[in-house]
DNA sequence: AGCCTGACTTTGT
DNA sequence: GACAAAGCCAGGC
């Protein structure tokens, strides 16, 4: 989401150094501590990094990492994210709109609402609200 | 290998 | 503001 950001003509598509596209796994999850620098990985890095009470979205974060036209990834990286041990907040993602797209991938689908709440953050009909206000960009901010 | 699906975004109508 | 289409990458069949 980059509302004021220029489009620069030259898509950066991939700023070097970010995507390391090798023997990309989803078992990153490797008690041991060895973990691949996946996609998945620096996108659970980034969701881990959001401030409490703050929220952010996902082509946020995909745009952090340089892929901002694949911000489907980032929600596919939210899924290894439950299964991993690491807290990761996926709670604070939300779609581009501050809806909770994702609330239906909790066990229960409200938990991801009473989450948002605990932290300040209110939400009606599954919509943050004061999205713009608590949006919290990771390549500003990071 | 191909094809489909998916916690999304952008652009155009 | 809403709807449709295209693009993205990874995983499962």
């Amino acid at each position: 989401m980059l509302p004021k950001k220029k489009r620069t003509g030259t898509n950066p598509a991939r700023p070097g150094g970010s995507s390391a596209k090798k023997g990309s796994s989803i078992n990153s999850i490797k008690p041991s501590g060895k973990r691949d620098d996946s996609f998945f990985d620096l996108v659970h890095a980034v969701a881990r990094q959001i401030p409490r009470g703050r929220v952010t979205s996902y082509g946020a974060i995909a745009a952090c990492l340089g892929t901002r036209l694949s911000a489907r990834m980032v929600g596919w990286a939210m899924l290894s994210a439950h299964q991993v041990e690491k807290p990761v907040p996926a709670h604070r993602v939300v779609n581009r709109v501050g809806l909770l797209t994702g609330k239906h991938h909790y066990k229960p689908p409200g938990r991801m609402q009473e989450l948002l709440e605990n932290e300040g953050v209110k939400v009606k009909d599954d919509k943050v609200v004061d999205f713009a206000r608590l949006f919290w960009d990771p390549a500003k901010e990071l």
